[in-house]
DNA sequence: CATCTGCTGGGCACTATGCCTAGCAGTCGG
DNA sequence: CCGACTGCTAGGCATAGTGCCCAGCAGATG
């Protein structure tokens, strides 16, 4: 379950040279190819590595607004709260939370005033009761993994 | 800088089968594989596709907990407390927002005891004010971009 | 009309892949 | 101490894909 510190040095590899292949990563890292190739079926198959999917972003889309929203959701619509949103192109992730608000999403628009017809789209279901809105201006540390894994091979 | 409908199908079919080839994509796509190979350069080049980095499932590496953290900070204290977040691998992604001087960032930890170990970290910072936690109990719409590919194709 | 760009379809040498084998070191329960 | 088991190494082999080239052709543009 957990990973090693081979695992590690692999993972740490693949992000920063996505394109490389298992020959070329054996080298680098100093072992057989068939140990990159085992390790690598093994934290597929353990779930550790979901894939290799492509990372769109969303600004070189034509969608350079980026928001967080937190819903608060009339009791037992939950379900068709989660329908709607998924059916909102522009939702990009939706989170279901503990606190008084319980839905978090993250949002994309191709402006601010775009934005105002997506929050519009988003709220305008009845199971929605209020929404309040987080512009992002910044992102500072962008959805990173490394140094997370770094810690876990450290076992 | 707007994406075609062979691109969006491209990306498509890379999101579905990441470890497809450019020749067996042509293939698929019903075009020549230099045109699969062209389309991919400009993408990427572009900044459309950022890369293909393998994507690291946290709970898989035993960090099943996520949450999202509203942070107050002080005046003019931002960039430390960037610097700072930077520092702590269970921060796996920092926005600077809108609305009353915030950040808001997702963390993990290993369990819901553990949280309280990061968010001590997180917050055991001068810059940081206040910090109000909501803690992820369903991803009903894991991070996702392909609606969006497919709106933004169509033009 | 000439030029440019993007796609096609083909050819080439080189390399990686998938899959196999055999040997060897370490671990663990009996 | 032994046998079974697991994980890594090191190599071989046929097949397939890659990177890179070319000439031709269609549509758009000035």
């Amino acid at each position: 379950m957990a990973i090693d510190h081979l695992d590690g040095r692999l993972i740490e590899l693949l992000a920063h040279e996505p394109r490389i292949g298992v020959l070329e990563a054996s080298r680098r890292l100093g072992v057989a190819r068939g140990t990159v190739q085992a390790r690598l079926d093994r934290l597929q198959s353990n779930g550790v590595i979901r894939g290799f999917g492509p990372e769109v972003d969303p600004a070189a889309l034509g969608y350079p607004v980026t928001a967080f929203a937190t819903l608060e959701i009339k009791q037992g619509q939950g379900a068709d709260v989660r329908a709607h949103l998924t059916t909102v192109p522009e939702v990009l992730e939706l989170h279901t939370t503990t606190g008084h608000g319980d839905m978090l999403c993250r949002l994309v628009a191709r402006s601010n005033a775009d934005l105002q017809r997506v929050i519009d789209r988003v709220v305008g279901f009845d199971g929605i009761v209020r929404a309040s809105t987080a512009i992002v201006m910044e992102n500072p540390v962008p959805l990173r993994i490394i140094p997370l894994v770094q810690q876990a091979s450290e076992d």
